[in-house]
DNA sequence: TCAAAAGTGTTTTACCTACACCCATGA
DNA sequence: TCATGGGTGTAGGTAAAACACTTTTGA
């Protein structure tokens, strides 16, 4: 019976929007286009999702393909699908979304023909995009805005060691708004999820800036236990 | 040029976690199965999308065909897409989510023959369900607990008229936890959105309830004043 | 000695939590 | 008069917000 069936195809793609922090400055990884439609258009890296493959690992392919970078950890972030988005037909796209740490690795090396380049553009900076781009890339950085109010992932971003005033200025870069230091300082702290190292800034011409590093086990177990306190089973049973 | 581009169509579908509260219990609008795969199974509410269709009106009418229900505020969840999720090929699916207020309209009328039956079921009672619809009911679970959490939802769920415990009961289950009665009665009133009435609950052998109304205007400015506050512009520019 | 950023505490306010008794009603 | 749920207040603790000066460093 069921082998009568029809057999169904989807076809759809995925979009990443991926962000980064560097020199002060948020940034979102974007490429030029080398194909048409909206060739030589800057546009998030996206592409189809192959029959066999699940939607997260094509994030990651695709990824990969159009910038180079490898095992970034990608969430999905909605999914557009407005009949006009793309001028080849109907075409939905799932939007993926990462924060990641641009230490060293600011090399990027597509290895596809559908793309010309691939850079970190300032997110104040980002221009018309291709498709809905600009509308993906929005939603994203609402997203990220709302995320980094209730739990501390800003550290994602950050190199190994940094300094509190970095970490503050990301918080400010993300949030668009000044903080109060004092404040600021304290309430990271307190968190516990942090880890003073005995190692300080060289070669500033001003007091320099103790490193922190971000303690991992500390920051789950804490946030295990945040997530533990919303979910079912505290009283019930 | 563009117009020797391939012409690209997408095949998905749309599934719908729609919940009601009824007799102080919780529910999820399921269907029972009149087609294969899985004839019989209980199932969300879900079809494919039209091709020249956008996805939210999409499952407004697949929602309606299927239930008889009508405007009913769905919002997306999130995108499944396994492999192997579906019998007949690769199909990805988009879950929305809403809640609604069961007061009268509980009359489900399928108007489709892949439907064999429409029913409210206790979601502490769901079965196993075709699909991995069961995957995208315990997603919408968690989503709604975490959403009255930051964001007096509730409402939307009961009558329009209500008295403090049925909304407390109502919090409870959906946290599936007990809450205090002081502390939580102090916290709604002080969110300044409930308006008293001048009435009471009549016939019962116990001392009677104040009824209370949902005021919709004082709402959405506080809470459009919340949402502000994330925003951007607050100090900036 | 100057410029520039690092670093540091206190007070006030709002909110969350825990907790126990009297009140009104119909049966 | 009893059973049932409705309705109320206070005290202690915790977290957020506002706010300004001293310290260190290299140039």
């Amino acid at each position: 019976m069921e082998q009568e069936l029809p057999i169904f195809e989807s076809v759809f793609s995925v979009d990443c929007v991926i962000f980064g922090f560097e020199e002060g400055v948020l940034k979102v990884l974007l490429i030029e286009r080398n194909e048409p439609p909206f060739k030589d258009w800057w546009a998030l890296p996206g592409y189809l999702v192959e029959p066999n493959e699940g939607i997260d690992e094509a994030a990651q392919r695709i990824l990969f393909k159009f910038t180079g970078l490898k095992d970034i950890f990608l969430e999905q972030l909605y999914t557009f699908g407005d009949v006009d988005r793309h001028p080849q037909g109907r075409l939905i796209t799932i939007a993926y979304y990462a924060m990641m740490r641009l230490n060293g690795k600011k090399d990027l090396k597509p290895s596809s023909a559908f793309v010309k380049k691939a850079f970190w553009c300032p997110v104040s900076d980002v221009p018309q995009l291709a498709f809905d781009h600009t509308q993906i890339f929005e939603k994203s950085l609402q997203k990220i805005r709302r995320k980094i109010s209730y739990s501390p992932i800003a550290f994602e971003l950050l190199p190994e060691k940094f300094t509190l005033t970095q970490l503050q200025n990301l918080y400010e870069a993300i949030l668009n708004k000044k903080l109060d230091k004092r404040n600021f300082r304290k309430k990271m702290l307190n968190y516990g999820i942090l880890k003073e190292l005995n190692e300080k800034q060289q070669g500033v011409s001003y007091r320099a800036a103790a490193y922190y590093k971000f303690d991992r086990r500390k920051y789950n177990k804490l946030f295990q236990k945040e997530l533990s306190f919303m979910k079912e089973d505290d009283a019930g049973h």
